[in-house]
Order: structure tokens, then C-alpha cells, then sequence
DNA sequence: ACCTGAACACCGTTCAAGT
DNA sequence: ACCTGAACACCGTTCAAGT
């Protein structure tokens, strides 16, 4: 879709309109806001993160490695679409955000791998304080287009803080 | 000054030319574009910087402590601006930003705290990649508007991510 | 009932016209 | 030379008018 290719920000209401063969005015019945629309375009894609958790928790590898793994897909996830990462990182506080939905798929998923590699992580570690960290890891990424090994090289930084001292 | 206080995506030109008492036209005379207007608005708070890394440095205290306080004064630095945090670190990388300077003084501060605590830091850390982890933190903080205890806990993260294994 | 597309409010930025 | 402010291009969003 438009949205993937160009970003959130470089696609404006009138191209979608004219790309879906309506007007202005019947986006807008469909959708409240700009932002409504874009969570509607993320919907298929927020359903593949429990099955990126799936993943992580069942490779027969050290609470580090699926750690990394968990946190790489994550960040990968949030990169996908030009402009995702910062907006529903930003969101994950604010319950009457379009994202809401999405930001409980996502503090669900990390609750899930913190009971899951519990003894080995640091106490007291909260889902809200992962999700933002790579939130925000994967936003500059998507700022700045890194390479994938400049976000893995941050990631391992941040695995390495959430694991038990 | 009003970017401070609103942020700079609440700011319009033409509010800042009215305060300015001059028209819009004037401004462009001086500053090319809105972000080296806001580049310069930032210049004597990026001085601060050096000043930060030497008080950290010259605690007597250990490593963590001394990464932990420079870390938490940087963020609060990049926080102390609505919007600059985000601006910043996507500019890390980018010799064309008009905040091309700032993030010299950035890397150049945290390249500093890397030479002063060496050995007791993880092997191969780079000040670009401390700066962007920080970075990232202080922008969710900034778009969150999260309190300090908050981002002191994510920081704390980050630095035992930083301390060698 | 449903859709259209002109119109609105608001941007950053420019430039012809004034002094 | 320097400044002004109307004008431009482009947004997200609305709503009177058509079918």
C-alpha cells in the first residue's frame, strides 16, 4: 500500500482518496481521522507479533539469544512502515489513541516473554519499559534509516541491561 | 521563549514574526529555514553540554553512577525543548542538518565519557550508539511527557547494557 | 442515504511592491 | 538596501450541493 512505500507523512488524504476511486469527504465516513485510517492499515501486520513471540520463546538457544531474537523481530515489525515506530510508541501511554489496540497487542507480547524468561531477566522489569526502549530504538532507526546491524548492536546493548546482573 | 514553552510544532513563523515585531519576510532573511531558526534558538543551551560531561566525570563515585548521571543530564537536556529530543537525534547522521553542529558537540561529549571510563565499559561502545540510545529514550519521554523516575528507570537499563560483561 | 469536490483553516515559504 | 504582507502551494478536514 501507499502508506508502506512512502510513510504516514508523505501521503496525504487527497492521494488515498484518488487511489481508491472516492472523494475526500467518503474517506472521512469511513474513517474519523487520518490516524484512524492509518490503524487500519496496520491491522493485518499487529497479528504477527504474538507469532514473532512464539518464535523467539521456542528456539532452544539461552534467554539472551531469544531475548536478541524477540527485540530484533520487534524492532523489525515497528520499521516496517515509514512513521509507525515514534506513533505508537508515542501512543503506548494513551489509552484514547487510534493505536490503543495495537499498543495492548504489544505490552501483552512483551508481558508474555517477561513471564516466560522471568528468573533470568532483572527484577522488576516492566513490559511499558521494553516496549518503549526498543519503541524508541526502532524510531531512530526509522529516522535515520540504519542498517540492521546498527540497530542490532543497540538492541544487544539493551538485552544485555534487561538481563539479570 | 516561545518554542520552549509550546514546542516547536506549535510554533508557527508568522507568531514568531509577530513577536518578533517584524513580517514573516524578515525572518527568511535571516534563517533560511524554520529548523536553523530553531537551531539557533538552541545555541546556548547546547554549550551546557561539556559542562554536564565534567561534572559527571569528576563525581567520586563509581563508573555506573557517573554514566548514570551524565546519561540522565543529557536527556534532560534533549527534553528541555519540546520536539528537539526527535529532531536531534534523527540529524545524528546527517552533515545537512542544520543541527549539524549540536550533534558534534553530542558525540563529542559522549566520546569523552567514553575515553574517561574505558575499561569499565563494554568493549567496542561508540559514542554514536550511546547518543542514539539516549536519544531515542529522551524523545519517547518528550512525546510521552513521562515523569523522571520513569526515564531514570530505562536509563538504568541502558547503563548496565554499557558496563562491561 | 450516499457521495462529490469545492471550500475552510492553517501551515512554511516566497516575492512583488513599497520605503 | 531593507522590510512588508499578500500570495502560493500544500496540508487535514468539513459540508453544501448533487444523485
Amino acid at each position: 500500500m501507499l502508506f508502506r512505500a512512502k510513510g504516514f507523512d508523505a501521503v496525504s488524504m487527497d492521494e488515498v482518496a484518488k487511489g481508491a476511486g472516492v472523494g475526500p469527504g467518503t474517506l472521512y465516513r469511513h474513517f474519523t481521522t487520518k490516524e484512524s485510517l492509518y490503524d487500519a492499515v496496520l491491522e493485518a501486520w499487529a497479528e504477527k507479533v504474538n507469532t514473532a513471540v512464539d518464535q523467539a520463546l521456542s528456539l532452544d538457544a539461552p534467554a539472551r539469544e531469544q531475548l536478541l531474537k524477540w527485540l530484533t523481530d520487534f524492532a523489525a515489525m515497528l520499521t516496517e512502515h515509514k512513521g509507525a515506530a515514534a506513533r505508537i510508541t508515542a501512543a503506548l501511554g494513551d489509552p484514547g489513541s487510534p493505536f490503543a489496540a495495537k499498543c495492548q497487542t504489544y505490552l501483552g507480547a512483551n508481558q508474555r516473554v517477561i513471564d516466560a524468561l522471568d528468573s533470568a531477566l532483572r527484577p522488576g522489569v516492566e513490559a511499558m519499559q521494553i516496549s518503549r526502549l526498543v519503541g524508541g530504538v526502532a524510531a531512530v532507526a526509522d529516522n535515520s534509516d540504519l542498517p540492521a546491524d546498527s540497530v542490532a548492536s543497540m538492541l544487544s546493548i539493551i538485552v544485555d541491561g534487561l538481563l539479570a546482573a
